[in-house]
DNA sequence: CGGGTGACTTTAC
DNA sequence: CGTAAAGCCACCC
């Protein structure tokens, strides 16, 4: 029937949906995230959906990252270490204590 | 309808 | 590399 015709009006299904297609080794950012729905100015709602959907959904919001690279969303995990061991488990390389983004920032994409 | 908030981003010093 | 400030949009009360 209609080819996806009913679109999830509600912003936060589109980021769960998003980042629920990030392959496991790879990483997104929350702007590139944001972008994609067409709102790259809104960012932060982004990471803020994430937040709503943590808890009751079981997300790999470990995999999205800042434009830096950075692990802004550790401080929501219950240990904040845990996201960075993820992401190593997973095989994502490191500089420091930010994601080489150079070779696992990943292209998002609506399914 | 209005105000407050925030897992972002960019620019500036 | 550090902090500070502004812009931004969706959700909650």
């Amino acid at each position: 029937m209609e080819v996806g015709a009913k679109r999830e009006s509600d912003f936060y299904t589109r980021v769960y949906k998003i980042v629920a297609n990030i392959p496991v080794g790879r990483v997104t950012t929350y702007g590139l995230i944001a972008q994609t729905l067409g709102m790259k100015s809104s960012a932060r709602m982004v990471g803020y959906a994430l937040n709503a959907g943590a808890g009751s959904l079981d997300f790999p919001f470990h995999r999205v990252v800042n434009r830096n690279g950075d692990l802004t969303g550790k401080r929501y995990f219950n240990t904040p270490f845990l996201m960075k061991e993820l992401l190593i488990s997973e095989g994502v390389g490191f500089i420091g204590d930010r994601v080489n983004l150079k070779l696992y920032l990943w292209n998002p994409e609506i399914k």
